[in-house]
DNA sequence: CACGGAAAGA
DNA sequence: TCTTTCCGTG
């Protein structure tokens, strides 16, 4: 008997404007260490929990770079059995899990500070990112601060070519590039369109960009954490771990090692930019195409501001903007008629100590800090599980025939990008907004538009396909 | 709580 | 290979 969770999935509140996002290529879910496999694993799951600010009540960054606090051990364990569908899994299992990754380097343990974590995101970047040379490149081991250099970036032409090992010096292409003489074998994969994620520093990332990808195996979802660089206001302002004493680097390019570098780079990307537009007032693109309507579109010239500006995550609804409620609760109040009806199961979360249950954090008397986290209301989708969970019944299940049926391009044969063909968009309406987005910082980040989660998709893959064109 | 060995499952 | 499960140790 099927337990019906979607092992992979961890739904997202979807938002009313929600869209077919693109899968990112199949590499990003294969990391060497573990070969073939499409099953998510348990650090990928943590950063998307830490990416996303509902569950700040349950786990969050703290502390140094890349460091973070499981302040409610036994959700996070929770709903790690849930995607999962390990019913029975808690925090004991849960963390020898995350020591197995001691070895591997993709975590240590913060001495002293319970259930404190720490990524070493460059290892996690070189696991997702093997054709970039970032492990040989000064440029980007003086970003790592995981193993405690705090040296000044090497901005050298040198460094950053040592970071893009194709990218040409005259910076005309090449970087991801298709190739059209000699593709590597991952040519295809290596396009600019494929990484959204590798984008200015007009946002604030939260985590690794290999780590913002959906779960293939959840076609229907494209962001499971409610992640879509390509809406604008995807990034979350609110969750970037502490800058590390004394870096040089603004807030707003943290933690993405490569964003870090990309929204540096002096040469050859800065080459690429076109002309100055000074957008008075303009706030992205997002409104160039009406695609945003509404709710998400005003954050799309946002800059990383500090956190807790009170800005809201892309899409958020109303629900449960209360007290946080019980698990069937939740499920049995999930409100028709708010963009979030997708009859899913709805999991409370966390800071559910408005009503009903009483946090597992508090309850151990643990580390939560957080009494009014808006952590209110996980969607989970549960239709997935394979069999032998007899416990199902402890999650909460409930389908919609509407998510089954959403539109899902497929590229190269794949279930993969759904970005539109470019024949079908519409002409490029004004050169893009980037330059009114760049924060002031002492280093405005120089990079083809075309990566600027801010810009439209379209706009983006217009972009994409001029740079090809222009290389070839 | 944290750690890691061991065995087993997928 | 990546957990999951169990367990002894500190």
């Amino acid at each position: 008997m099927d337990c019906n969770c979607v092992s992979d999935l961890l739904l997202p509140p979807v938002p009313a404007l929600w869209t077919p996002g693109f899968a990112f290529p199949d590499w990003a879910y294969k990391p060497e260490s573990s070969p073939g496999s499409r099953q998510i694993q348990l650090w990928h799951f943590i950063l998307e929990l830490l990416q996303k600010e509902e569950y700040h009540g349950v786990i969050a960054w703290q502390g140094d770079y890349g460091e973070f606090v499981i302040k409610d051990p036994d959700e996070v364990a929770r709903l790690w059995g849930i995607r999962k569908c390990k019913p029975h899994m808690n925090y004991d299992k849960l963390s020898r899990a995350l020591r197995y990754y001691y070895n591997k380097r993709i975590l240590h343990k913060t001495k002293g500070k319970r259930f404190t974590y720490k990524f070493n995101f460059s290892k996690v970047v070189l696991v997702n990112y093997p054709i970039l040379d970032m492990a040989n490149s000064p440029f980007f081991l003086a970003q790592n601060h995981f193993n405690g250099s705090s040296a000044t970036p090497d901005c050298s032409p040198e460094a950053i070519q040592s970071l893009f090992p194709r990218l040409p010096d005259t910076g005309r292409g090449g970087l991801f590039d298709r190739g059209t003489t000699a593709p590597g074998p991952e040519g295809d994969k290596l396009r600019l369109d494929t990484f959204p994620f590798l984008s200015s520093g007009a946002q604030c990332y939260t985590k690794p960009p290999s780590l913002l990808g959906p779960y293939p195996r959840s076609p229907s979802f494209d962001y499971p954490w409610g992640f879509n660089p390509y809406l604008p206001g995807a990034f979350s302002l609110n969750n970037c771990p502490k800058l590390p004493p004394g870096s040089l680097y603004p807030s707003q390019f943290y933690p993405n090692p490569l964003q870090s570098s990309l929204s540096q780079l002096p040469h050859p990307f800065s080459s690429l930019l076109p002309p100055a537009e000074t957008g008075a007032g303009e706030r992205g693109v997002a409104g160039q195409n009406g695609g945003a309507n509404g709710t998400a579109g005003g954050q799309a010239g946002r800059i990383c501001l500090p956190p807790y500006p009170g800005s809201l995550p892309l899409g958020r609804t109303d629900i449960g903007n209360g007290a946080a409620l019980s698990e069937r609760e939740t499920v049995e109040a999930n409100p028709p008629g708010t963009g979030l009806n997708l009859g899913l199961g709805a999991v409370s979360l966390g800071a559910g100590n408005g009503t009903g249950r009483q946090s597992p954090t508090e309850r151990r008397g643990g580390v939560k800090q957080d009494p009014e986290s808006d952590s209110d209301l996980e969607i989970t989708d549960l239709s997935d599980c394979s069999s032998e969970n007899e416990n199902e019944h402890e999650f909460s299940i409930r389908k919609d025939a509407g998510l089954v049926n959403r539109p899902q391009l497929v590229l190269d044969g794949k279930k993969a990008s759904v970005l539109p063909p470019i024949t079908s968009l519409p002409p490029p309406v004004s050169p893009h907004p980037l330059k009114s987005l760049m924060p002031i910082n002492p280093h405005p980040p120089s990079i083809p538009p075309s990566l600027s989660p801010s810009m439209p998709l379209h706009e983006r893959h217009r972009e994409t396909e001029t740079l090809k064109m222009i290389h070839s």
